[in-house]
DNA sequence: CGTTACCTTGATATCGTTCAAGTACCGTGG
DNA sequence: CCACGGTACTTGAACGATATCAAGGTAACG
């Protein structure tokens, strides 16, 4: 966090590897050229439609998006939550159609570049296509913990899980400030993530607020203390650690692979 | 399916690669080599613990595995499956610690290389790096497809679905005959898979017996008409190209990157 | 032949859903 | 400025899917 303001890149994206791996001019010339291309959705749209051909790929810069998978029946579950600087079809541009949709819940600001690029990004930038393997390993985590909720943990537990996960996540990209932050979801959209009706959403939240762990105020949501929040969430530290940034990724990063060679 | 035998991969992750790029010889090589340490395990035999710190890669040969997370009261969920040819820990190394145990369900032979052999991959085979990070795309895809399940289908859904998930993926490494596999699983292990209790699994069960759509007799199951269980379980079509092999990926992993550059 | 691990099934309890009704808020058009 | 309609939130009441409790049953194994 104390680097000089010149070497910070101004992207989310980029904040967030540099947050643990130092980047090369080129590798930072390179992310930035991905970045180039902006465009800016309204809120509510959709960036990719479940069944889809998949078209580029996108990096969220500004707003927040779900990514969702539905049943032919209209039941509906949100996959995961899209927060500046996390990328949107990584490797799954490689995949015949899109199977689950992305849609903004705020007005959005989205970076766009084609497939090819990441290839290209393989093939120059090893360490960079590594650090970015890894994030998307994280988000697998942040899925396999989600899942956990959903099948293993009560209402109020997953409720209180998600709030203490939103925080962490968005107080790496700076985005909560004394435990407070904007959280531009209905609770329909909760219930989804969660895997409960809204109805029950709704009292879970009352009750959240009752015992006097959160405050609801529009779209502001204060956590009081995080700790027994976590506690009732069965929050693990474990988790955490995933969702920041690991110790050892930029040595290995940087291990010369021509010293222990393939086949000794 | 029509490869000279001397081209086809002995491993089953060869040739689950194999199956959607075909390899030089460098590649197969540096391939085998990783899977040159194998060990055994016997059944219920832990792989690899929640919370320890990672150590090395492994490779599933023989035998099945699952992926699971527990709470600290005990509860748990198994995450996936892990069959031959899947991958254990690939990018996970670059992480503290384990947010998840892995335990087999049948002896089990495993190959083991060191992490450094995959930034080692990364910088010399960015080809075969691209393709092992689509096949990590594609578990996170199976891992968001349970979590459909888990969140939005009944219990009836969510166990078809399931059965016809792993039908799909045994299929593909040569596991199935005639609609009839091994599955090498208690009702505890189902349970924990799909977010229910062992009596309501075993009532489930006992239910897609009634209807005739399968038939148990120890491990092995034979599915009479995958057609019907998959729409019991609203088994997608999107999700099946996911599993199988994807077209167009050999061709994009072979575009040249140096024709259009980075910072033009 | 007793012990253990797993499967099975009935009875009862509960968490979460569904249904229903009402409220608050907000933008829009008259 | 008010009436209107839409969207989201809230709360009560009844219902239902699934959990929990309890009691065997069966097969493998030392």
């Amino acid at each position: 966090m104390n680097r000089a303001q010149a070497n910070m890149p101004s992207s989310p994206l980029g904040r967030k590897i540099n947050s643990y791996m130092s980047l090369t001019s080129e590798e930072r010339t390179f992310l930035a050229d991905l970045e180039r291309n902006v465009t800016r959705h309204g809120s509510r749209s959709d960036l990719l439609q479940q069944g889809e051909r998949y078209g580029c790929v996108r990096v969220m810069r500004k707003g927040w998006a779900i990514r969702h998978k539905a049943l032919p029946d209209g039941r509906r579950q949100v996959v995961n939550f899209v927060l500046p600087g996390d990328i949107i079809g990584f490797y799954c541009n490689l995949f015949e159609t899109a199977d689950h949709g992305v849609t903004t819940l705020t007005p959005a600001e989205v970076a766009n570049f084609q497939p090819e690029r990441i290839i290209e990004l393989f093939k120059l930038f090893p360490r960079l296509a590594a650090a970015l393997a890894w994030s998307g390993a994280k988000e697998e985590a942040i899925i396999a913990e989600r899942l956990l909720s959903v099948g293993r943990r009560t209402a109020l537990e997953r409720t209180a899980h998600l709030i203490v996960e939103l925080l962490r996540r968005l107080s790496i990209v700076g985005l909560v400030e004394e435990g407070r932050f904007t959280l531009p979801v209905t609770q329909e959209i909760l219930a989804d993530a969660l895997g409960l009706s809204i109805v029950h959403i709704n009292r879970t939240l009352r009750r959240l607020r009752d015992i006097g762990l959160i405050d609801l105020a529009g779209q502001q949501i204060t956590v009081h203390d995080v700790k027994q929040l976590a506690s009732v969430g069965q929050f693990d530290e474990l988790y955490l650690h995933l969702i920041q940034a690991p110790k050892q990724l930029e040595h290995a990063l940087d291990a010369k692979p021509d010293r222990k060679r393939a086949g000794d």
